[in-house]
DNA sequence: AAGTAAGAAATTT
DNA sequence: AAATTTCTTACTT
């Protein structure tokens, strides 16, 4: 595990719920605004698939990208932190 | 050297 | 204007 990626973990724990963030935001959080590609990379060896929300990186053209655990889950993982949002507000 | 869960720009439809 | 192709990106293996 190289630093990079762990910066890149560390950021996506601070996407806050019902949020997303786009690989480039990531990048750019990283101090390497042109490191999305390698974001993705990191994201997809995401050791820990739950406790890290990867689930709330998207593209930045607001497809969902890509998912370890399936594209399907990611959506519903999603829409569930929505709700959830609302729910609390 | 090759591959990637991306992006922007050029190209075609 | 939307869809598809092409090149670039920076980082890992």
């Amino acid at each position: 595990m190289t630093e990079f990626e762990e910066k890149i973990l560390r950021e996506t724990c601070k996407i806050p719920l019902g949020e997303v963030r786009t690989y480039s935001w990531l990048a750019q959080q990283c101090g390497r605004p042109r490191a999305h590609r390698a974001v993705a990379n990191a994201l997809k060896k995401n050791p820990w698939p739950l406790a890290v929300p990867c689930h709330r990186v998207i593209r930045s053209s607001g497809e969902l990208g890509g998912y370890s655990l399936g594209r399907r889950l990611k959506r519903e993982l999603i829409k569930l932190e929505k709700k959830a949002k609302d729910m609390i507000k």
